[in-house]
DNA sequence: CTTACGATGTATGCAGCGTTCACATTAGGT
DNA sequence: ACCTAATGTGAACGCTGCATACATCGTAAG
């Protein structure tokens, strides 16, 4: 039975992991994730979780898939299909928000040296990557959507990592907020008053 | 025991220990960065270092310190006061080259929790910060340096980061420079093809 | 020139970590 | 009812960061 009380057998020690891999992340960082808390916590020698983690590094991939997961759920939530500049804004915002509220889960998904060993994680990162390509495909039907999906993702990638670092101000929300739609919808504007030379002679042309 | 000469003090003990780790860095990613493999490495026994450096936080933002200030070099290096948007492009090329060039050292300096302790580290971040808005302001006087700052910041910060972890093409060094150049200019262009309908009215409208 | 002191490096030890291995326990099919 | 495979335990190894006590040395005052 699944319930905790003083069987021998957890019941779904895969999940209990997971779990307290998740409330460690949040409580103490990801410097207090180690195998050996996450068995404490989920009241089990320090041992028993390697029966269904390889190592921690599999643990740790785990987490970041289940956190690609919530992500992709969070900005469908923040609007299922955005096809004006303002509602891919409202999806920008979520992703930055996501990040300022889960700052280690992000930076476990994100700042670890991914090695491709991970299924689930791969599998999870190329969703996101689709999700992403798909917005920007049915939002702008005419434009390059690698390029474009490639550019507005990294744009909202790098608020996302500048403000968890500090670089930026993130006093408030709304301020965040603001940031971020600005920061988009100049991607989606004529900078009109800017390039004083359009400077566009030569490039690394090689066919 | 230390085999140059065999003097019992090593001379320049901190500076050692800044390069060993570098060394790590590069060879065995952040993971290999202990103080002991530091200390083993500069030929002293394990705690020497700590007579130099508080903990190992104090020694990682030492190196992540000397790594903005060679980010700045390198910045600088590839255009020292770019003006054109191509010109800005080649310095955002320069950005994510040093990134996928120095990998560990990259994510040493902003993938991890950035405790405002390290005065060191600080002033180099600002340095950054101030760098690039100095190239804005003088590239584009009319428009809004401080927005406009922050949203190339993050495109090429964002571009650094999804190149890092594997989530876009790295296949050749031409082929990430073209990305960034098409990215760098996307957000110097206005989108024609692009924003079907502008619903540009109102924003955060979504109760 | 001697001597005392502060700076620098050493030796030792503790607790925590990831990981392996032999062993104990139990669930579930035959 | 039994046998097997899955699951959890315990001890052990080597690594880590770090604190404490001790050794060595440059240097400047006397």
């Amino acid at each position: 039975m699944s319930q905790a009380g003083g069987t021998y057998h957890h019941g779904d020690l895969r999940a209990a992991c997971l779990r307290a891999a998740r409330e460690l992340l949040e409580e103490d960082g990801s410097a207090g994730l180690s195998l050996r808390a996450v068995a404490r916590r989920a009241g089990v020698s320090a041992t028993a979780p390697y029966r269904h983690y390889a190592d921690r590094d599999a643990l740790v991939s785990a987490v970041a898939a289940q956190g690609y997961r919530e992500l992709a759920e969070y900005l469908a939530a923040a609007h299922p299909s955005p096809t004006t500049p303002d509602e891919l804004a409202a999806v920008a915002v979520a992703y930055v928000r996501f990040a300022l509220e889960r700052p280690a889960l992000f930076r476990v998904m994100f700042a670890e040296p991914c090695d491709p060993n991970s299924e689930e994680r791969v599998a999870a990162t190329t969703a996101i990557s689709e999700y992403v390509r798909g917005i920007v495909r049915g939002a702008f039907p005419g434009a390059d959507a690698e390029a474009l999906s490639t550019t507005v993702w990294a744009l909202v990638h790098g608020l996302a990592f500048l403000h968890l670092d500090g670089k930026l101000d993130t006093s408030t929300p709304d301020v965040v907020a603001d940031q971020v739609r600005a920061a988009v919808r100049a991607l989606f504007t004529a900078p009109a008053a800017l390039s004083p030379k359009t400077g566009a002679p030569h490039e690394g042309a090689k066919p």
